[in-house]
DNA sequence: CCGCTGTTGAGAACGATTGTCAATCGCATG
DNA sequence: CATGCGATTGACAATCGTTCTCAACAGCGG
């Protein structure tokens, strides 16, 4: 399968305020790097925290579906970050995680030409770039 | 975790020519559009084949590995396709998987330079659009 | 305070991928 | 062509990340 149907975007439902959600969102933003949910939830458990994973997943889902935090694949693992809201890309240390928001009119511009120049509609795009920061290239 | 170590490829090791090899790589020759492992099996296996599941992932594997197939990660599951050995993009549809590939010389040196500018090396980059393709977008 | 619902946590369930291991096969060698 | 070593295979178990299930719980409007 390629893609899940997209048609489905349409109520982004009420949505209730709790502990454990601020609690995710928090711990999101207490971290500079892109985190796993894994991760996320063990951190928040060693801090104390009792939240449970499932909650931390549909946590991270919702602040991703809400625009307030950033998602992407890396290794098999969904990896989240808080990121600001305007539309932008990464560059991201493999080390150590470290990441850059980037931010290039000239590839947007790009991506939504060469999408129509195909006849291809409501495009979106990844893109993303990989490296390893200089002090973890020191680090060698 | 960010990522594998990446000091990991070193042996491309001895690739021994073996039938079921060959009938991963015809088969997937013959998908003009992106395909799962799972889905390849299945229709190799309809075609008469007799393959293992274990040994279509290893030959997918293998043929990204060397460069004779691209590997997207869609849905959560991995994606390949045959494609040409230089460089390129894709452009997905993502309702019939429809796949048109993208070479963009801009978008190179952009990610080169941008990598660089903070002082990131051996830098790597994804890049690819989705959309609906002209013949699905009528069919709505 | 009440009630209606959205939310939560524990654990089971799932689907994709990888590991295990004995049987088999490619292929270099004599 | 016969042999032998080691890569490859296939059936199945095992992992791993993520989602589902469901009863207990907690926002929040009235
Ligand atoms: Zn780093
Ligand atoms: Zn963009
Ligand atoms: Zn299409
Ligand atoms: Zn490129």
């Amino acid at each position: 399968m390629i893609h899940a149907d997209a048609t489905d975007a349409p109520d982004p439902g009420p949505r209730r305020t709790t502990k454990q959600r601020e609690a995710v969102r928090a711990a999101l933003a207490s971290s500079e790097e892109f985190v796993s949910a894994q991760a996320l939830h063990q951190s928040m458990r060693q801090a104390g925290s009792t939240v449970g994973l499932a909650t931390v997943y549909r946590a991270l889902a919702t602040l991703a579906e809400d625009g307030e935090a950033d998602a992407l694949q890396s290794g098999g693992e969904a990896l989240y970050r808080a990121c600001s809201p305007s539309h932008h890309h990464h560059l991201i240390c493999r080390r150590c995680g470290r990441t850059v928001e980037l931010e290039a009119a000239a590839v947007e511009r790009w991506a939504g030409q060469v999408a129509a120049a195909h006849g291809f509609v409501e495009p979106e795009h990844v893109v993303d770039i990989f490296g390893v920061c200089a002090s973890c290239a020191v680090a060698r």
